[in-house]
RNA sequence: GCCCCUUUAGUUCAGUGGUAGAACAGUGGUUUUGUAAACCACAUACGUCAGUUCGAUUCUGGCAGGGGGCUCCA
């Protein structure tokens, strides 16, 4: 299959190759290549380099790029034979292995030569050259590409082929555009993201840690444990609206268990075991078994189905050490989620609803724009063919019935059944993978869930997995980046900060808080001996929606004057009238 | 897990083969303040275990934590 390549992913591809020629510059005759393709925002190219690299290197490697950049290098292609293919590469052990694989497919071997001017090209022997092979395309002349719009950005280590049993080769990634401006832009875009982060701000607004004694697993702090719980009683209205009945399922279960689910052989890496009494027991990674266990409790009806049982569910994966990633990637956290159990004609009305549900979450977080994927089937599995595609055209129906695009993404469902995935766009336009509905024909007729229809008969329910805010903690990471720790009221750890301006306003505010928190709202006095304009300027740091100033002119009054942080407006109000303007 | 980088006070960052300095935060005091940082004083740190060395926070190595990458395929 041919993709018709754009400009500027030419110009990543050339760019990758131009940066193997400075290594090889540099570096000399010793330099192993890997391979290097355009990718999203840039390149890379994988070497194994005779020595360290350090991040100065890159510097020098850049600026050997944009020499050659300003010669106007020519690239040329050629189509020559296996046989002459491994004469040219011979010293290349990783280019060999791509011929090698070529001529398994019966493919053209094509080869790109980048050589400065004055020697021409394929005079390869006088060196300086560096050809590759390479299906292209590439640029004509590198004077197509911009010398200011490509930069270096790091070093990384990768395997061979993305396969960890292989070597390990040293990436060189750039970004590259096609003008300077959209680099610039890029680069900005990046730094907005890194001010951003939610381990950053998350210790700034003393929200939650991590500690060497647990990494992976967050510690929530008192102003973070409010705000995990008001979105806790967020999705649990939200359920109950929705006819989900709430359960608890214990986190550790017997060996047998998760046996039977078939979580021990495709998932036992991510688990982690503990022994009790000489028995194994492994602490749960999904909730599915345990609120099977609830289901099979007792004999179900057809009268009963759909079934919903949701659970703010602990889980526990054993992610790799390097995998971890603050909130976003942690080895404990607490799913959104539920598992309805339903008779296969009720199938695709309950995954629609189930899509309902989550376009309306996303959408009150301001989440408007979001893509939608369908994962299939993937290499470790349970369950028969028939029964996946069955599975996978209800979720395709019903995505259909509602009109919503998608895409496939092959192979990256779950173990026991396909699922969709949405994918939802934040504040400055990064996705995020969020929740999914996964339908399961299989684990419950393993773990032997059955209810009995109208005529009497057995039959296996189907079990649709769905978590909407995908995982407590990666929600909130999420949603820290995305308002960018300006969290709207109703989430706001400290909602309201009063600041009375010398001693003798104290009371007065002191009266205020008190009824703000009669009112059931989170309130707060700053009364240290600060001037006022550093205490706004902490409330202001800690994000605090509104800060009320208390003084002379407001006792008078019997008013208080409202700072509103996103606007930075004051205004002078009654606390009746501002209790109404907050309270919806 | 693997590769590269990294670890100095609560935080952000200096610095040194002869055990460290700032800013903010903290504590005490002065000041009683009108919309993003008042003033003075005090206290607080070299991740961990080894090695080299007369001497290691500094050099080397192991371990642990943190960051980036390991998906994009000539």
């Amino acid at each position: 299959m041919k993709k018709v390549k754009s400009h500027i992913s030419v110009i990543r591809h050339s760019l990758s190759h131009i940066m193997a020629l400075a290594v090889k510059n540099l570096f000399g005759e010793k330099v192993k290549f890997g391979v290097g393709p355009a990718i999203e925002n840039g390149f890379y190219y994988d070497f194994v380099l005779p020595g360290k690299l350090s991040s100065e290197n890159l510097f020098q490697i850049e600026e050997e790029m944009r020499k050659m950049i300003k010669e106007n290098l020519k690239f040329e292609k050629k189509e020559i034979s296996i046989t002459e293919a491994k004469k040219m590469l011979k010293n290349q052990p990783f280019k060999l292995e791509l011929i090698e694989e070529l001529k398994k497919n019966k493919e053209p071997v094509i080869i790109y030569a980048v050589c400065p001017p004055e020697i021409g090209n394929w005079k390869l022997e006088i060196g300086n050259c560096f050809v590759d092979l390479c299906r292209g395309p590439h640029v004509e002349s590198t004077k197509e590409i911009a010398p200011g719009a490509f930069k270096l950005t790091k070093i990384a280590g990768a395997y061979w082929r993305g396969n960890e049993k292989n070597p390990m080769l040293v990436r060189i990634y750039g970004l590259a555009f096609e003008t300077e401006k959209e680099l610039k832009d890029y680069l900005k875009l990046s730094e907005e993201a890194e001010k951003r982060d939610h381990r950053k701000i998350g210790k700034e607004l003393d929200l939650f840690s991590f500690h060497e004694q647990g990494p992976g697993f967050a510690f929530w702090h008192p102003k973070g444990t409010i705000l995990y719980q008001e979105l806790e009683n967020f999705i649990r209205r939200e359920n109950k609206k929705r006819g989900y009945q709430e359960i608890k399922t214990p986190i550790i279960l017997k060996k047998d268990l998760w046996l039977d689910s078939g979580h021990w052989e495709k998932f036992k890496e991510n688990m982690y075991f503990t022994e009790i009494e000489g028995e194994v027991f492994a602490i749960k990674p999904m909730n599915c078994p345990g609120a099977l266990l609830i289901y099979n409790e007792k004999i179900r009806s057809y009268k009963e189905l759909p079934l919903r049982f949701s659970e703010l569910g602990l889980v526990h994966r054993h992610e790799l050490s390097g995998v971890l990633h603050g909130l976003l990637r942690a080895r404990m956290f607490t799913q959104d989620d539920a598992h309805t159990y339903c008779a296969p004609n009720q199938l695709t009305e309950e995954i629609k609803n189930m899509i309902d549900y989550a376009l309306n979450v996303y959408k009150i977080f301001g989440f408007d724009k979001y893509d939608v994927y369908i994962a299939t089937r993937p290499e470790k599995y349970i369950g028969e063919d028939k029964i996946w595609r069955e599975a996978t055209n209800a979720l395709k129906e019903s995505l259909e019935n509602k009109k919503i695009k998608y895409e496939i993404k092959k192979g990256e469902g779950s173990f026991y059944g396909p699922k969709i995935e949405f994918d939802i766009k934040d504040a400055i336009g990064r996705n995020w993978q969020m929740g999914t509905i996964q339908v399961d024909f299989s684990m419950p007729k393993r773990l032997g869930a059955f209810y009995i229809d109208k005529d009497g008969k057995k039959q296996n329910p189907v079990m649709v997995h769905r978590a909407i805010l995908g995982s407590l903690e990666r929600f909130i990471a999420i949603l820290i980046e995305h308002y960018a720790g300006s969290l709207p009221f109703w989430l706001s750890p400290v909602q309201i900060l009063i600041l009375p301006i010398g001693e003798n306003h104290l009371k007065y505010a002191e009266e205020i808080n008190a009824k703000l928190r009669e009112n059931g709202f989170r309130s707060e006095i700053n009364a240290e001996n600060e001037t006022l304009g550093k205490k706004i300027r902490e409330g202001e740091i800690q994000k605090i929606p509104y800060i009320l100033i208390i003084g002379e002119k407001e006792i008078k009054e019997n008013k208080i004057n409202v700072r509103k942080r996103d606007d930075k407006s004051q205004k002078l109000q009654t606390l009746e009238n501002f209790i109404e303007e907050i309270g919806n």
